[in-house]
DNA sequence: AACTGATCCAACCGCCTTAAG
DNA sequence: CCTTAAGGCGGTTGGATCAGT
């Protein structure tokens, strides 16, 4: 059978809407044969996810918003989806598009003025560092934050008490991030993440 | 009004991981 | 173990829309 591509018609979104509503979330790969589309299992999926699925949340990002993702991403680097799932009603694509959209905007801004590598150093407030446990040990390979750490493997590990895994620390880092920031994470600071806080504060002026 | 470049964002693609047989 | 199918993810693309001239 004949894939579609492309752009989806209003019909394969009702399609699709009503299938998993009768159907449930999940089972990707036979959705297109009950909805009665001609759509691969990954199309359905992402469709949905990224813009069917009822609790999305639409329009510009808020500031609060902005600034979690930056953090997140910070901590995280360009694990996506996790970052969303720190977003309520945001998803992955929509992070992912924003931040793109920023980087570029930043890095031509940066050529513009003729500064490739100059950063003017800018005043920020950042989280105050607060006392953190003494069991706290984060490897010092940066494999927290790099990009290519994959956090179902290898990875060392951040043991903090009670966190074994990256999807813990990450809820934990919702709630106390100021500790995380104010402890090992920063010593990665990169000209490319000062560059997000200093235009994050010029947003917010 | 017409054109053009910039920006946005939906969608595709390829790769990785996981689970089942 | 190995293979295969399915789910999931991040990077990238290209069409639509917007903004400036």
């Amino acid at each position: 059978m004949e894939l579609r591509k492309g752009a989806w018609t209003k019909e394969e979104d009702d399609l699709l809407r009503n299938c998993i509503e009768k159907h449930g979330e999940g089972r990707w790969h036979k959705i297109p044969l009950l909805a009665g589309l001609k759509r691969c299992r990954k199309s359905c999926r992402m469709r949905w996810l990224n813009y069917l699925k009822p609790d999305i949340k639409k329009g510009n990002f808020e500031d609060d918003e902005v600034d979690l993702m930056i953090r997140l991403r910070k901590l995280l680097g360009n694990r996506w989806s996790l970052i969303a799932g720190r977003l309520p009603g945001r998803t992955s694509n929509d992070v992912k598009n924003y931040w793109s959209a920023r980087r570029r905007r930043n890095m031509e801004s940066n050529i513009a003025k003729d500064r490739p590598q100059q950063i003017t150093k800018t005043t920020i407030v950042r989280p105050r560092p607060r006392t953190f446990t003494k069991s706290l040990h984060i490897p010092n390979d940066n494999a927290v934050t790099s990009k290519n750490s994959n956090l179902n493997t290898s990875s060392p590990m951040v043991r903090v008490n009670g966190i074994e895994s990256m999807e813990d620390l990450a809820n934990f880092c919702v709630q106390d991030m100021d500790s995380i920031f104010a402890t090992s994470l920063n010593v990665a600071e990169e000209s490319f993440d000062f560059d997000l806080w200093q235009f994050l504060q010029e947003e917010m002026i």
